[in-house]
DNA sequence: TGTACATCAGTGAACGCGCGTTCACTGATGTAC
DNA sequence: TGTACATCAGTGAACGCGCGTTCACTGATGTAC
């Protein structure tokens, strides 16, 4: 019992030429807190200092402002959000109503994983610092490669005779806004009475799935 | 030109017996920050004394604490939300879709109309603090009323052989659900290539409209 | 009608807090000679 | 092999900021006598 809980033992700093790894560790810290709290403004540069084990001010040298820091957290978020969709359809097999119906799931299930990930990513509540140059559009663009997703798996079905969808792009918009609703509100509100099997009422409609 | 910008003239107290009407006042200033913020935090004590011309600590006689204002904001928002809606279907005249129609149509105009206000009902971001005796449960089942209104109307739909739901209550939450999550994603990003007709393409299938 | 006084409505200075950011610095380490 | 030194990785004190909240107070006003 050397180490006290109020006075961790100082951690050891990188070697020489080795610096850019306290970067993924603010990165990493960053990210364990947004989880944790559930609130990007809690995404402090003091906060994930303290995570990290590190003076504040050693992570100007990795970014430049506590907005990056969050952007950098986001934008991983997504590259993991879709990472995560493509390996559920890849395990999904070849039948095209299975793999949309995989992509669905998996969206859902990422959501409720890391519900306040999802609200960051998703929720419009957090932008970027006026000055940072990023635009609050630059971050919803991230977001359109899930999108693009449900267009492609809806497409395959619709070609696949499955669906009944004369317009897969516009109607893949709709299936995703219904995603993105319960997804949300799951993470909203924990006590809300779903219907058991929310899910397929709200998916099925809105994929025009051939009965 | 005797009152310049940055020193208005000091506002008349209120009459003896009238310190209520500085309560209204508050609630007032703090919604007008909320919505031309865009951020339930910027509601601070001190911003709203700005916007009303008092001293910050003049709050406390009408509010506990700076939580119970962004609370009283809230409900306040669900009341109108619920008078609106009602409003909307009450003009709507009487064939039970057009009703329905009319309720779906006027929540995505609140919304529209009031897009911080609608995060900060929905979004789940902002949350009482722990010592207010305020759960984020109490919250959502303000909402609670909006979803009940989608059931009743839905409802109403199927009884007069206009839909084909066979649980009305479980599809209108998947109503509600399609609506909140255009409603919500069209506050976040203002950029988002919406289909022309979204609105149609989410309601019609989750209503089960009969054809 | 006059006057003392309780009360109401609101003020303003002060507190401690955590924050983002700056800046001069320290000590270990690899490298050039 | 030894040694001087540049560089790297990171520190810690300090700044000013806006915040929530407390507290002693002020001055107008209605009311009891």
């Amino acid at each position: 019992m050397s180490a006290a809980a109020g006075a961790p033992r100082p951690r050891a700093r990188h070697r020489r030429g080795e610096g850019d790894l306290l970067r993924a560790e603010i990165l990493a810290a960053a990210t364990h807190l947004l989880d944790s709290s559930g609130d990007a403004r809690a995404v402090t540069l003091r906060a994930v200092a303290r995570g990290v084990g590190i003076a504040a001010s050693s992570i100007y040298p990795h970014f430049p402002d506590q907005s990056a820091v969050v952007l950098a957290v986001v934008r991983q978020a997504f590259a993991e959000l879709v990472d995560w969709l493509r390996s559920a359809v890849g395990e999904a097999g070849d039948d095209p109503c299975q793999r949309l119906h995989a992509l669905c799931q998996a969206y859902l299930d990422f959501a409720r994983d890391h519900p306040e990930r999802y609200r960051t990513m998703f929720g419009g509540t957090w932008t970027p610092a006026a000055d940072s140059g990023i635009t609050s559009d630059d971050l919803a663009s991230l977001g359109a490669e899930a999108v693009d997703l449900v267009v492609e798996h809806l497409t395959a079905c619709v070609t696949a005779g499955r669906c009944t969808s004369e317009d897969p792009e516009a109607d893949a918009v709709a299936l995703w806004v219904g995603l993105h609703g319960l997804a949300h509100q799951r993470g909203a509100s924990t006590t809300f009475p779903w219907p058991a099997d929310i899910t397929r009422r709200i998916t099925v409609p809105l994929s025009h799935l051939v009965a």
